[in-house]
DNA sequence: TCAATTAGTGTAAAAAATACATTTAAAATT
DNA sequence: AATTTTAAATGTATTTTTTACACTAATTGA
């Protein structure tokens, strides 16, 4: 078979960057590496590109293997390839940002894989580049949720508007009146009132909502507006 | 030196994406390939990555050995990584996206290399997964577009506000209000206007303006709307 | 000097975003 | 049983932004 000759093969992996958010903080899903160097230290969830398989096809691998995740939204976000990267050889790395209902997956995390959530402010030191990966994927999502409902990959099936708004107020680190907010959060029709209340959090409580699938596959591309201007006036991409 | 053994290693290739604006149409630069497969057939300008530098080095480098341009508007757009993307052997994809005033460099790349302007309209059969490659630098041109100034690195030094206009339009195959559009542009401090006239296009003739570079720098992250609403309700991204 | 052509400009109406405070529901306490 | 406590829910007036829309200006060539 031919092939192209005097050319430089070279490793390629993925590294994922996992975020959820608990109610109050965003967390980033981080293992202690299974080999040298750096092992025992705490890395993103990572692995190299097999022969026959794409890049989503090995972050959607990587992912399962490390962490038992499924079906989880996955989007590619860039590549890191300063060529000593990774100290042993050349790596080029692709960096995937994936969402994800923390408590939804908490327990097979813990129990089965040796994963571990750490809140986004007081991440441990990462090896290589991850610091720098997790920082552009955070930018990345200031970016993306300013327009478009990806938060929502971070909610269980039922939320308040209280915890969405504080999703909100968390990834950009501010205040959002609350009637506005839910004025132009319901305006968009995604959302489904429910019958029950959530009383976890205050003796009133509040009312579920939930996703109108339909109604979010056809908005996820429109752009939305839920953070005040003032905001993201200066959004880094 | 250690390696990370028994791992699978593969070419990586940069495939790069040149928009030009002539006035009235988008344009893509276009080179036939200098080797099997595929040889003489049209191709994006793509090189494999060396061992000793990054994905931006390298396509920096193609971009310099194929069309003898620099320092242009490069920006990393994302892999393609099917596994069979080339018939010979398995290459990673990083597609990059350029965007340069055509006329800039119109004479340079027509005589020392073989490149060629194409209409985005109109392109020619492409290898590989080229043409997907073109498609995906559009959609993300648009969307990037709406809300960034990028589009001025098309245009050259001076320019004037119809020239301006029709590029806009011409992105997003609509007609926008040239008094609301100056109005929009002008308001964001980011255009100097001078004192010639264009002539080439009226008898009037249309002021020139030119970037108020240190403006530039500032507004680039911030968020412009110089496309009207109904145009963006559905960018792909 | 008149006709033709494209550039340039202003205003009123509509829509969207913002600022802002009180009432309501339920539980816990007296 | 009444009162207090806590967080949720809600409406309106003001400001800002966006849109729709049509005539005048400058210049050239006939």
């Amino acid at each position: 078979m031919i092939k192209y000759s005097s050319q430089n093969r070279m490793l390629v992996a993925v590294d994922c960057i996992i975020f959820g958010f608990d109610g109050t903080d965003y967390k980033v899903l981080l293992i202690q590496r299974g080999f040298a160097p750096e092992k025992e230290k705490w890395s993103l969830m990572g692995g190299f590109v097999q022969e026959k398989e794409s890049l989503e096809q090995a972050a959607d691998r990587v992912l399962k293997q490390l962490t038992g995740l499924k079906n989880v939204y996955l989007e590619q976000l860039q590549a890191f390839s300063e060529p000593d990267r990774d100290p042993i050889e050349r790596v080029i790395a692709m960096a995937y940002v994936a969402l994800i209902d923390i408590h939804k997956y908490e327990q097979q995390i813990n129990d089965d894989f040796h994963a571990r959530w750490f809140l986004l402010r007081e991440l441990p030191k990462l090896i290589f580049d991850h610091a720098q990966m997790v920082d552009t994927a955070l930018q990345r999502l200031r970016y993306k949720a300013a327009f478009h409902p990806i938060l929502f990959e971070l909610l269980p099936e039922k939320f308040t508007l209280p915890q969405l708004q504080a999703m909100y107020e968390g990834l950009y680190d501010t205040k959002i009146d609350k009637r506005n907010f839910s004025r132009k959060v319901l305006s968009t029709n995604l959302l489904i009132k429910e019958q029950e209340k959530d009383k976890s959090s205050s003796k009133k409580g509040a009312f579920y909502y939930s996703i109108d699938k339909e109604h979010y596959k056809e908005k996820f591309e429109s752009l939305l507006n839920f953070v005040p201007k003032t905001e993201i006036t200066a959004l880094n991409e």
